[in-house]
DNA sequence: AACCCTATCGCAACATTGTTGCAAACATAA
DNA sequence: TTATGTTTGCAACAATGTTGCGATAGGGTT
């Protein structure tokens, strides 16, 4: 995949915020007028086809991109993510991977876990 | 809450359907002209509020709604969900509840455990 | 350095989902 | 039957995400 200054500074953005991000986050932290809308969607599609960030759909259907701590090893991404209703971010907790087991015969390609309330942060003001 | 044509019809589809419905799964279920586009959603969060239902967030960011067996005796809605990548369905696991542990200080208000994938039924064809 | 190939981009247009304000219609209780 | 407040329809809007296509620009090759 090439190197292009849309795919560079997302990256950058992607890799160096601890909270996921929409494709509107994203933007924002963009410097203006850097690239299209479009072209931000298309470059976290094809950051996720990399193993570079996974997504989560957030509770109220907004899909986040994060990169992810322990990608190298394992991409199953099956952490649990919090979204704060305060604050309104999304956080990969990696430490915690609930365990579920399904009746035989599904066949599990994506697992998508989100809690919802109110981060440690916003309880504490 | 009142008692009228459109929240009947809307809640006799929730409660003899066994999967979770969007909006627009309802719409094409009920007789054409029988309600407005908008008076769907109303109503579907109605039942929400009335615990006559809950709200699951599917993987592609749609909300669907879905009745609950054990809806008597505990709203909690912490099941897991699955959606088959193939039929394109929604259904509650009731009997999958994942067990999880966050770190402290975290409140929890909300749950959507998702889990995508292909269905048994699917996967005999 | 010039060239080529093709991945990537920008733009415009579109689709879908969901929300809001307000006046009209309706359910229910008095 | 009337009064009250809930519910509805309509129209307009907002946000997110997608698609097609011509133009642009990586990055390898000569």
């Amino acid at each position: 995949m090439r190197n292009t200054v849309a795919r560079d500074a997302i990256l950058e953005i992607i890799n160096t915020t601890d909270v996921a991000l929409s494709q509107s986050d994203v933007q924002a932290k963009l410097p203006e007028g850097l690239c299209n809308r479009v072209t931000i969607y298309r470059v976290l599609d094809r950051l996720v086809d990399e193993h570079l960030a996974h997504k989560i759909t957030n509770i109220d259907g907004v899909i986040k991109y994060a990169n992810c701590q322990s990608c190298a090893t394992n991409h199953k991404h099956n952490h649990v993510h919090f979204n704060c209703e305060c604050c309104n971010t999304v956080t990969c907790i990696e430490a915690v991977e609930p365990s579920f087991k399904l009746p035989a015969n599904y066949e599990v390609n994506t697992v998508n876990f989100l809690v919802s309330g109110i981060c440690p942060e916003c309880k504490g003001n």
